[in-house]
DNA sequence: TGTACATCAGTGAACGCGCGTTCACTGATGTAC
DNA sequence: TGTACATCAGTGAACGCGCGTTCACTGATGTAC
């Protein structure tokens, strides 16, 4: 009646294949890659892939939903702090090229309605706005970010910025992302921040490793 | 001998093909748009589309370079003009919904090395920064832009804002690229203005208009 | 501890589909005389 | 002005290909007794 549950070595098998999955659309997108590519780098035959996940599809989303690189704002990052973490996303993920990569990419694709992941960016979207905006809210809150400031503007600014830096250096890889959304980070700062100590992500880094 | 040359309306009708091939491809990107469906939006066959252009990719190439969208910066724009000149696409490009949109959505798919259109982008994105980092550069020079500024690096900034405004717009139709485009240079005048009047896009504008 | 057997992991081949492109063909157009 | 005919515009059908998926099957694994 039961089931009998998967073999030991499934789970480690599933993770393989989620992980050469999320590389591969990263790299060229959903439409633009192949299951049988993706069975290639993990050494199996397409129906064997296909035993794991039941199609493409579920492949794709079982990609976007992997918590460990769902890159939500944690939850103890609060206020101006988070400026910090963003910058620390673009770090990581300018070695590690996971993360955004393969938002921006298949997030690009998926502005057709019939994309099989067009509702999950949309709702990713209005998320990730709504909560970049609630921090920049609360540092305004605090008095640490000008009054005049439109979190939900400056929000949506600060993803713009982020993804377009992204789509830039997969063109050419040249760009420095790193340095350019440290830059914007700055002009952000010297603008919108109260403290007059506080001008640069640098003097903001250096603060926010007291607190 | 001599070939007698096209019929009298074949003009206009490769025009009207390579609009609405323009439109397809602006939403669902190359790989997403099929030569029917671009056919069927003309009221003919896919047969009868390719004797007009001799492949899918030749009409993609032909979209790509028509003059007349081709959003190059105008050889009379100088100085810090160009932002006011920016603002105007972008106001352009919110109605007609041409060519910001078609170029984000294909060059997003274009990353992908064997992607068709990978060269023409990244030599695009190539001409584009250096064509806006030396309007800005004239600008550094006339002094009207603070003399810590870095061209290249703004002028990146610059189209990553773009780009990710248009991105994310495509996802979400609320967001109002315009004003955030315009919240981005108000930002960025006041950090860079050596103008103490010119703090605002508006200003700028309203100067300009003069000039 | 040993064994029977149900289930899992994975394969090779085939299927059906949509795609871009080609082909033989028909009727319209324009030019040479 | 009229006409023959080469070329152009466009069609319907078919081709070949790659794709995601399905299917019948084999061997490995783990569990119940």
């Amino acid at each position: 009646m039961t089931s009998r549950g998967p073999y030991a070595g499934t789970g480690k098998r599933r993770q393989q294949i989620v992980s050469a999955a999320r590389d591969a659309f990263a790299l060229g997108g959903f439409r633009g890659s192949s299951v049988k590519e993706i069975a290639d780098a993990v050494g199996m035959s397409n129906a064997g892939l296909l035993h794991h996940f039941s199609s493409k599809e579920e492949l794709l989303l079982e990609v976007l939903n992997l918590r460990e690189q769902s890159n939500d704002l944690p939850d103890d990052v609060h206020g101006l702090a988070v400026l910090d973490h963003l910058r620390k996303v673009v770090q990581v993920d300018s070695v590690t090229q996971g993360v955004v990569a393969l938002y921006v990419t298949v997030s690009a694709e998926a502005t057709s309605p019939s994309h099989p992941a067009h509702d999950f960016f949309v709702a990713r979207y209005r998320k990730a706005t709504a909560a970049l905006a609630r921090r920049l809210q609360e540092a305004r809150d605090e008095g640490k970010l000008r009054a005049d400031l439109n979190p939900e503007f400056a929000a949506r600014q600060l993803i713009a910025v982020l993804d377009g830096l992204q789509l830039h250096w997969l063109l050419n890889p040249d760009v420095d992302r790193v340095r350019e959304f440290d830059q914007y980070l700055d002009q952000f700062l010297s603008v919108f921040s109260t403290d007059e100590n506080i001008r640069t992500i640098d003097q903001l880094t250096g603060e926010s490793a007291i607190t």
